[in-house]
Parts: structure tokens; sequence; C-alpha cells
DNA sequence: AACTATTTATAAGA
DNA sequence: TTCTTATAAATAGTT
């Protein structure tokens, strides 16, 4: 064998751009994903930071990394005052003709922050409501501090036309309630209870705090 | 000056462990999140693929990089059907001593993948539910097959738990409208239509169809 | 923030 | 895929 000959060339600059061939493509990705979940690894131990690396292999596969796991990162990042916390979305420094195209991305994740807060506070409340079994007031547009609808002041414009047909729903879903239950084995005595429980005179029932037993979700 | 001099020690080696001081730590951490980001760049552009790192720093502020963007990614990750992908969470190569707690956290992972799809999935299927339950707008979507959650068959797995729940809510409502018609001066007529109307044992009322005034669609 | 001596990551080849 | 090697890139300590 030449002793003069290298057995390698080592490593070669590359440029920053997609390589177009699958397999090197594959490999590439495979040494840089390693690389750099090995780097989001060292940066929680020396920093003692949370983290989260989600990226899809060019086959599609998915593949995460997180300290202490992704969810709870997630969580912290989602759950995060907007406020106090200001969102500084940063991204990395990149070659010279990428920075613009590096600030449009970075206006694009301070919009998504915000919608993906949104989002998740929408489910939040759906949840929410869903425990409660909430109907949404019928003014939808009538503000944050939406009240049942039957919770809203008699006072302000009910008039008796409007009671009437508040009466009407109560009979009318009292009813349909009534023939669901009779489908069921046990429907009679929730039945009897429908028309027998409570006084028709009573204030509005304390009764109730505790006729809540079924929880939905968390 | 003295021209032997060295301008610098260079880089020494760092064991990977959490640094003490906090400054230090600050300086690391700038520095490393800027590198990761930009491997993760690098990342997406080499090989075509999707990436998104979230980071906290030591003094809480959320940092993120994602491409095309965050949002997009985590939905990729989340909507991906986990019998066809296998979920093959990998962690990083690690030093020796790190490798079983690098093999906890994989499995971690994998646990959490999964659990944040069904978390997902029960989030849908809470939208998909209250949406149902939700009154429909009839005044606006009078053309959409939409039914209220009342009008919907008992055999779609209403349990005894929902319908009760359902009977506490009518409780409660009627109990509320008895108390409002309370508060007006002809009340007393309209509350004993309350318990008067109808008939326990009837079908759905087909009176009901004109007598729905309040929209409830969002 | 900039500088550099070094360590670390990795492209190419086997 | 995994290992090797030469080299490119990242970065710890310093200014």
């Amino acid at each position: 064998m030449e002793l003069g000959k290298k057995k390698s060339q080592g490593r070669k600059k590359i440029l920053i751009e997609r390589i177009a061939k699958t397999s090197q493509r594959q490999v590439t990705f495979s040494k840089r994903r390693a690389g750099i979940f090995k780097k989001g690894s060292e940066l929680c131990t020396l920093c003692g930071v949370d983290i989260v690396i989600g990226v899809f292999s060019p086959a599609g596969k998915p593949f995460t990394f997180g300290h202490p796991w992704p969810e709870h990162v997630l969580k912290r990042y989602f759950n995060d005052d907007d406020t106090s916390n200001a969102a500084p979305l940063v991204l990395s420094p990149e070659e010279e003709q990428h920075v613009y195209m590096q600030q449009l991305i970075q206006q694009q994740m301070e919009q998504q922050h915000k919608r993906e807060k949104e989002l998740l506070d929408e489910l939040e409340m759906e949840k929410k409501m869903m425990k409660r079994l909430r109907l949404r007031n019928r003014n939808k547009d009538s503000g944050d501090d939406e009240k049942f609808w039957w919770e809203e002041p008699i006072e302000e414009g009910l008039s008796v036309e409007v009671l009437e047909q508040m009466r009407v729903e109560m009979v009318k879903v009292r009813d349909e309630v009534v023939r669901r239950l009779h489908n069921m084995r046990d429907a009679k005595n929730i039945v009897e209870g429908i028309y027998t429980h409570g006084d028709s005179t009573s204030s509005f029932p304390s009764y109730c705090s505790d006729l809540v037993p079924y929880g939905f979700g968390f």
C-alpha cells in the first residue's frame, strides 16, 4: 500500500443548500439530528433549562428530544403570560443572504406564539364549558363575562314575552329529557325527580351546588 | 507588548454539568442557543425537513425556532398516525456515562408522544361533543343539519351520567326561570304553567318548532 | 461584542 | 449503518 495516501480527504466545506442526492440527504439528516439533540442535551445540563426539539426526517418520521419532556416545555410555553414574558422569539444568526428571510420567519413566530396561545385558551374554555354543560349566551358578542342566558338580569329589558319563551324552552327541554329517560331502565325514578324535586316557590336553589358529580376532563 | 504572548488560552474542555456561576450560565446559554438554532436552520435547508425548537432561558423567557413555523411542525407531529409512523423517537448519542439516562428519557418520549396524541384527540372529541351539546342558532343556521343535543338519538352513547347531568341542568334552569318569573307581576300564572304544562309521557312536542327565539350559535 | 486557541462536529471515504 | 480521518465549525476563556 502507498504510505503517502491519505485515508480520507477529511471534512469538506459544504454550502448550506438542499442536498440533491436522497441517500446523502438521509445520512446528513441522521448525523445532524444526533448532533442537535446532543447540543440540546448539553444545553439543558449546562444551563439548567427546559428544551424541546421536534423534527421530521426526510421520510416523514417524527423525532423529538425534550427535557424534562416535550409536553412540559410546550405547556410552559403556552401558559406564559405574554405581557410579563413578552415572548422575545429569537432566530439563529444566519448567513447574510438569509437575514431577510429570517426576519420574516421571526415575525411569523411572534404571530404564531399568539395564535397558539389563543388556540389553547379556546380549548381550555371549551373544556370548562363542556364540564359545566353550559349553554352559550344567545348574545354571543355580549362581552367576555358570558353568562348563561338564564342568568341574565331580568331587569335589563326582559319582557314577559321573552320569559314566556324561556318557559317554553324549559318545557321543551324537560319533555325531551323525560323522553330520553323513559328509554333508560332506571328512567322512572329520575323522571319523577324532575317533577317532584324542590319547591316551585323556592328561591334560587342551593341544592344545585352538590348536584354536579360528573367531571369532564381536567 | 510581548510578541510571544497569546491573546487567549483558547477554548478549554468543560464537563457537561450545571454551570454554577449565574453570569457564566447566561453567557453560555446565549451562545449555545444561537448555535442550536443555527444548526436547526441548516438542517432544514440541507435536508428539506420541518423542525421546531423551543427553549426557556435561565431567566424563564421563551425562545423558539421553527420551520416553516412552530405550529406547523407540532401539528404534523400530533396528527401523525402512530400505526403507520410508529413514532421512533430517537435521542442523541451521549457520553458513555449518560447512556442509561438517555435510554430512560427515550422511554419517556415514546410514552409522551402517545400521551400528547391522546390529549389532542381528547380535546378534539371534547370540541365535537361541545358542538353537539351546543344549541344551534336556528335563526342563522336553519339550513344546517345540526341537531340540538336533546334531539340526538339516545342510542348514540349517551350514558345515564350524561342524562343525569342534563336533568340537573334542567332543574337549575327551571328554578332560575321560576325565580325570575317571581320577580314579574304576573309571575303566578306562568309559574303554574311550568309545572302543569304538557304531559310527562308525551313524545317530543311538535309545538316547539316555532318557539326558539334564541340563537346559541358561535 | 470580539478574539483565538482549542474542542467538537461532521463530510467523505471505507 | 458504523468507523475513520481530515477538516470545518463551534465555543470557553479572555479582552
